[in-house]
DNA sequence: GTCTATACGCAGATAGAC
DNA sequence: GTCTATCTGCGTATAGAC
């Protein structure tokens, strides 16, 4: 477990004790991961950690921020497009979602034990982010219904079934499993569609 | 915090204990959870804990186990009702699934870090009584699907699209929000129809 | 920038009095 | 059946050498 690191590669350490954290956090917990089981996991000293971040709350800050800034950044754009239809701009983001959810899994760490272990400043970040892809969302939706592509009888509800849905493959796909992740987003495209027909 | 107990409520103590802890879990977790921190919500000494309990793991396992068995013990009887047509039984059986996962949220500790938490016996036993219901559910979709009432193309992906729309509902939904929880069923219910057509 | 050594408190769990 | 007192190890975080 406790390799010794190759000493060139300090500018990659930061990135390195993240996607290691990320792990740890999402298979055991914020409070079960010690910040010694996480310096060892890496290969480095537990004070080499303190070194590259202010405390342990700031490394689980960081995942969440950088995950969910990439995660909007790759999909906010594409539902906010005005040349494409709603119904193609959602087919679009639903891909997304689900290849992003699942490439960078453990990344992803939801929940009210994450939440609260996040200073309040951290937290309302966090929350903001959430609003504006779920704003898209939502509103692209709402385009649809507009429009004539889209029905339903309350939108809102519509986008939380959408997301639900959305977020729940990472729970349960496993690249090994019955179907191909290609099968299953042209599932979830399909089903999109007829939830919204 | 610490009030002292009455001393006539011996009996009712060991469901006391695993309410708070439930409560304790799901908002700050299994490992941020401290014997000493549930002991003093509970209003007793932590040593008595270990008088209840074998260990903090048991009283994990004693809420997961007791809330899925009465989750399915309410849900798959309706699921696998053959007096009823399969439409009636998968809507009725999404109105529970809402209504108890609302009930007794803090009970239901989901996700790796409480997987984790568990024994290789105790996730056994948790991952066999969920089986049992995603068996139901799934069984449901299949026999609508025979008897020409359902339409998908993967009776698989319905049944995990359904269920995670369902379980979706308790992250956000709050009884002080704009829908009532009635409302919000029957537009599930609509959609899942939706779904399934 | 990484290490060893360490401060100091809190964790799970137990002993034994009442 | 509940308590106080306690064991022992591990937790976050820091000091200071190299």
């Amino acid at each position: 477990m406790a390799r010794k690191r190759s000493l060139d590669e300090g500018p990659e350490l930061r990135s390195a004790i993240l996607a290691t954290a990320s792990t740890l956090f999402y298979e055991h917990g914020y409070a079960a991961t010690s910040i010694r089981d996480l310096a060892e996991a890496v290969g480095i000293s537990s004070s080499t950690m303190y070194h590259h971040f202010k405390n342990k709350q700031d490394v689980l800050h960081a995942i969440i921020l950088t995950f969910m800034q990439d995660f909007n950044d790759a999909i906010v754009p594409v539902l906010r497009d005005p040349s494409r239809p709603p119904a193609e701009r959602l087919s679009e983001a639903a891909r997304r979602h689900i290849e992003i959810s699942d490439d960078r899994r453990p990344e992803l760490l939801t929940g009210n034990p994450f939440r609260n272990a996040l200073g309040p400043d951290q937290l309302r970040q966090t929350i903001a982010l959430q609003r504006s892809y779920h704003s898209a969302v939502r509103d692209t939706i709402a385009a649809g219904c507009a429009d004539g592509s889209f029905i339903t009888d309350n939108v809102t509800l519509a986008t939380m079934a959408v997301l639900d849905m959305l977020n729940g493959v990472r729970e349960w796909f496993h690249k090994d499993g019955p179907l191909t992740r290609e099968e299953i987003i042209a599932h979830y495209q399909q089903m999109i569609a007829k939830l919204l027909r």
